[in-house]
Parts: structure tokens; sequence; C-alpha cells
DNA sequence: ATTAGGG
DNA sequence: CCCTAAT
């Protein structure tokens, strides 16, 4: 069964928008975004593009004068249509930054919709998740009755980035974490019938599981599926049972509300799904609102969750020592209860707008001729270091362009106030002191290690001013991203192993997260060197201190290939401090084999400590 | 601006 | 090292 149902696509992709000036080229993107076109929906939900002639049925259609207000609603337009001529079929909508802010009401919706969903509903095939809002924000205003008058051409486009949804591809247990972001894809699109270019996991998950669940609530990331169905979801004893391939319907989900709306039960249900499901209670307007946010930061939308700090962890955790831990586990599930609503028919919003479209316009935008948006490259954000500074009044000229002579000539000037930076690194490397440290017992560890430790950076202190002059001879290979191949490598500059101690020490003063604080008394002179970067490479050598404790081998001495191996005195230190912070290993126990050795030559083909 | 954490 | 979120 074929039929033809409407397509929005973005006006961008017409050519008289690129005629006009820019001012008039926004004005016109606000005024005019949403073109119409045909497609035809194959029996299993496919679309293909309309042929002219099924254009021109169309719009004989209209000219009959059956179907009045084809752009005036969406919602009702499908219907109408549907109503009219059409035994399956979806519509595939994207109203995006278009159709201002009137919107239809729900009540209006409701009363048009009644008309003609019950043939529609059971028949609709589609799993396309974009149809709802469709229905559900309705707008009158953004009417430009189109049909048709785009070209087929455009339409082609946008039509073969829908793919069927195939959700038989999903099967057997799906732990979403595990998962790389192809493999996200692959679910993404068994589930969704789109390809999707995000390449955002937790956006990815997030939609995945919202489409598996069928409700707002992703908590959970791992799902057990059988039979099309979603039986089981992962570390939660009420394993919820979600319907997914039918409850995902969107016209199923919004119809079956809005047509058994005469029922006060049923009313009763919508209203507490949408309240539950998110403020908007009234009309669609609200709804349209959240949508189009939604829309429009779909890929930030999911912002990155991080696990509270540390501190935050310990505050809290201190203040909730002293409270009860009823309290906690009740509010949880109060709020788990309304999150995931149990009716399975609902559809919220959120899933509603997916990201099929942001990707086709772009594309269409660019004409798909591979044109790239030009990269533009910062080889040093933020302030210039002081000593820069200096040199580019001598040399104002080479502003624009930090080759590699304008780097190595601040680096130069930069390698003065801190000559101790010469790279002691070398006789570091062939001390014997550290080769043959021993492991100790944990008891006399502590003292022990500050000694040897404090040995070490007198060692580290009379070699400042043996070599300063091959102070980083070859560094400053701040190479600029290339057309072809990316960028090479970064401004890296290895820490040098005074510096490692500078840090060190000022952990053991300050203790850790006191970055700025460090930098500040211990790395005064050096002008790069970032909190940041404390905080990066203390990372480093907590990781590399831990690393090495289980291997217990000889030490630095395994790795010649290495940098600048850490003497183990420091990485005892750096244990030693972190044990104090309260800062433990990661991965202690998780990889310990593999994890060990394949992370850590990693760190050193990085170049990183 | 600082800090934390992920990449 | 880079980036970003959060504070």
């Amino acid at each position: 069964m074929e039929t033809v149902v409407e397509v929005e696509v973005n006006a961008e992709s017409k050519p008289e928008v690129s005629k006009t000036s820019s001012a008039e080229k926004s004005l016109k993107l606000i005024a005019d975004p949403v073109v119409y076109q045909l497609v035809r929906v194959e029996g299993d939900g496919r679309l293909v593009p309309a042929t002219d002639e099924e254009v021109f049925e169309v719009e004989d259609l209209l000219d009959d004068g059956k179907c009045t207000r084809i752009l005036a609603d969406t919602g009702r337009d499908v219907e109408c249509i549907l109503n009219k001529k059409i035994s399956s079929g979806i519509l595939q909508s994207e109203n995006l930054e278009a159709c201002s802010d009137k919107s239809g009401e729900v009540l209006d919706l409701e009363t048009n919709s009644m008309k003609s969903n019950t043939q529609i509903q059971e028949r609709v095939p589609s799993l396309v998740p974009s149809t709802t809002d469709s229905h559900l924000s309705g707008s009158g205003e953004c009417s430009n009755s189109q049909v048709g008058a785009t070209g087929s051409e455009s339409l082609k486009s946008s039509a073969c980035n829908i793919s069927k949804p195939d959700f038989s591809k999903l099967k057997g247990e799906i732990c979403l974490n595990n998962l790389s972001v192809r493999e996200l894809h692959e679910i993404f699109r068994a589930l969704f019938g789109r390809v999707t270019t995000n390449k955002d996991k937790q956006w990815l998950k997030r939609r995945i599981s919202m489409g598996l669940t069928n409700s707002c609530d992703v908590s959970t990331t791992t799902f057990v599926i059988e039979d099309h169905k979603v039986v089981k979801k992962g570390k939660e004893e009420n394993s919820r049972i979600a319907e997914v391939k039918h409850s995902k319907n969107p016209f199923k989900g919004a119809m079956d509300k809005i047509c058994k709306g005469s029922s006060s039960v049923a009313k009763k249900e919508v209203e507490n799904q949408l309240n539950c499901s998110g403020k908007r209670t009234r009309n669609a307007n609200v709804v349209y609102d959240h949508d189009r946010k939604d829309v429009l930061t779909e890929s930030r939308a999911d912002k990155r969750v991080r696990k509270p700090t540390k501190r935050y962890i310990e505050e809290v955790s201190v203040e909730e020592s002293r409270e009860t831990s009823g309290k906690v586990t009740s509010k949880v599930t109060e709020s788990g209860h309304c999150q995931s609503s149990p009716q399975p028919s609902v559809q919220p919003i959120q899933n509603i707008r997916s990201d099929g479209r942001p990707f086709v316009m772009r594309q269409d935008s660019l004409g798909g001729s591979g044109i790239q948006i030009p990269y533009v490259s910062r080889v040093r954000r933020g302030r210039p270091r002081e000593n820069y500074m200096t040199f580019m009044k001598l040399q104002p000229s080479e502003v624009g362009t930090p080759s590699r002579v304008v780097k190595k000539a601040f680096e130069m000037c930069d390698s003065r106030p801190d000559s101790e930076e010469g790279n002691n690194i070398v006789k570091a490397g062939s001390s014997p002191e550290w080769v043959q440290q021993p492991l100790i017992s944990k008891s006399e560890k502590a003292e022990e290690n500050s000694e040897r430790f404090t040995e070490f950076a007198k060692d580290d202190l009379q070699l400042q001013h043996t070599d300063p002059s091959s102070y980083c001879s070859d560094d400053g290979i701040a190479t600029v991203p290339t057309a072809t191949g990316g960028m090479r490598r970064k401004h890296h500059r290895i820490w040098t192993l005074n510096e490692v101690v500078k840090l060190v020490e000022g952990v053991a003063r300050y203790g850790v997260g006191r970055w700025s604080e460090i930098k500040r008394v211990f790395f005064a002179s050096h002008s790069h060197r970032t909190s940041v970067d404390l905080k990066d490479k203390w990372r480093n050598l907590l990781r590399a201190s831990f690393a090495q404790l289980p291997a217990d081998k000889g030490v630095d001495n395994s790795r010649k290939n290495a940098s600048v191996p850490i003497p183990a005195p420091i990485l005892a230190r750096v244990r030693e401090l972190a044990e104090v912070e309260g800062q433990f290993p990661p991965n202690i126990s998780g990889v310990k084999f593999a994890g060990h050795s394949v992370r850590d030559v990693h760190e050193r083909r990085s170049g990183y400590l």
C-alpha cells in the first residue's frame, strides 16, 4: 500500500534563500522556514520521493476543498489527508526553529483529531518518533501553502535519510554502557529507524534508553530484550515491562488518548501523564517550546552528568551522616515513579524530537559538496604568557603566525627564570638511588620515603644549574592543523623531573586540589603549567604510582624507552600523599593486567609522564 | 577564575 | 594536553 503524505523540509535548501541578502536571509528564515514536500510512504514505512503525478494528485485533492487547511496545522493535515486518501502512512515532519511560538491548543487538536483517528491508529506501522510532536504542536501561524512547490529533488535528500526501523535487531541483553558509539548508532537506528550522527555517547544512551523503556527514566542502561519487548531492565529490582513496538507508535500514543477522550478515565490518564512528564499541562504551546528547545540544543541537551566531586561527596556525606537514611530512598522512589510512568502508551515528548534532521539540514545547506567548515586553530588560548608578551613587543610582525621560530624564541625567554628546568632528567634516570629503591613495609614507608624524597629533591636542586642550556632543545612542536591529516602534535611540554618534584611537594603542603595555590607558590617561575596542568599531572602521577605497585618489578628500570621515568621515591611519595588525601588508585581490581600494561604503554607513548 | 573529570 | 561542566 502506497500513500502520499507531506513532509516538511527546511527552506534553507531552497535557492531563493541564498539569493537574498544576509539580513533578509535571517528574516526569511524566521518567517518562511518550512516547506512541505510530498513523499510516498511505502507499506513498510519507508519514505520515497513522490512522483509528479502524486504531487498533482494531492494538489487536486486540496483544490477540491476536501482538505482546506493543509499547512495550518501539521497534525490536522495528516489526519485530513489520511482520512481521505490514505490507509497507512507516516508523517515525517520537522519544524525546526521556525514555526513561531503560537501553537494550537491541545483541545483544538483534540477535536480535530477525533474525526479521523479511528481508521488510522491501528494501521500506522511507524516508529518514527518525531510524529507526535507535530500533533501536539500544531501551529496555526506558520502557514505557507507550498505543497509541491519545491521539486522532488531536494526531497530525495531528506527521504534517503530515513530508514526502516528494525526492532528485531535488538535482542538479548544490551548494556549501553559497554557499547561503542558505533554500536549505539546501530541500536539507535534499529530502534528509531533513523541514522544519527550524534557522537555523544551520553546522548545516545539516553535516547535509546528512553526509546526502550518508553519513559524518561534513563537511570538504567542495561536491558534484556526478548521478542520485541524489553523484559528486564538491569540493576533494578522492579523491572518494568515496557512494550516497545506498539507503544512507541506516536500515532497511537497521542491518538489513543485523544480518541478515548470521552472516557473520563482516559482523560484523567492523559492529564496525569502530561503532568508527569513535564510541566506541560495546558496547551501545546508549552509542549512546543519545550520540544523546540530540545531540537536546538539537542546534542547538548544531555549534559554530561558529572559525578560529584570528592569535596562535594565529603561535605555531603558529613551532613548526611547525621540524617536518617530513609529520607533518601523515599525521595528516590517518589521521583522515580513519576518519571517512569507505568503506562506503556505514553510517549514522552522529549523523546519525540530526534536528531535526524539537523544533520540533513546541514548537508543541504552545504549542497553535499563536501565543503568543510573552516577550522580555526588556536595555537594558544587565553592570555599569553608574560614572556611571550615581552617577546611580542620586539617582534610584532609575528603575532599572527606563531611559527616555530617564535615559539622557540619565547621559550628561550621562558627558560631563563626557571633555569632549573634543565634536563636533569637524563641524570635522574641514571641515578642509582631510585633504581634500588626497595619496597618497604607500610609502617616505615612514610618516613623512609620522605627522607629519600627530600634527598632526591636536593639532588635535583643541585642539578638545576648544571646544564641550563639544553632546555627543551627541540620542543615547541606546536604544529598546526593540516588540511588533510588534521593536527599533528599540540604544544606539549614534557614535565621535567624537577617540576614533578615541585608538584609533589606542593601537594604535600597544600593538599590535593589546591592547584592554584601550588602553582602560585611552586610554579611561580614557570609561566606555563597552569593549575589544570598540575591537576592533570597529579592524576597521571597517581596512576603511575599505583600502577607500579602490583607490578613489583624493577621499578623504573623497566621502561627504558620511556621519555622520563619517574623515580620510585617520587612515586612512593605520590602514593603516600594520595593515601593521606584519600585518593585511591583507579581500577584497583578492575583492569589489573590488561589495563595496566596497555594504559601504561599508551601513557608513555603520549609523552606524558 | 578555579576545580574536577572525561577524552 | 584539550575540552567542558560546575562552582
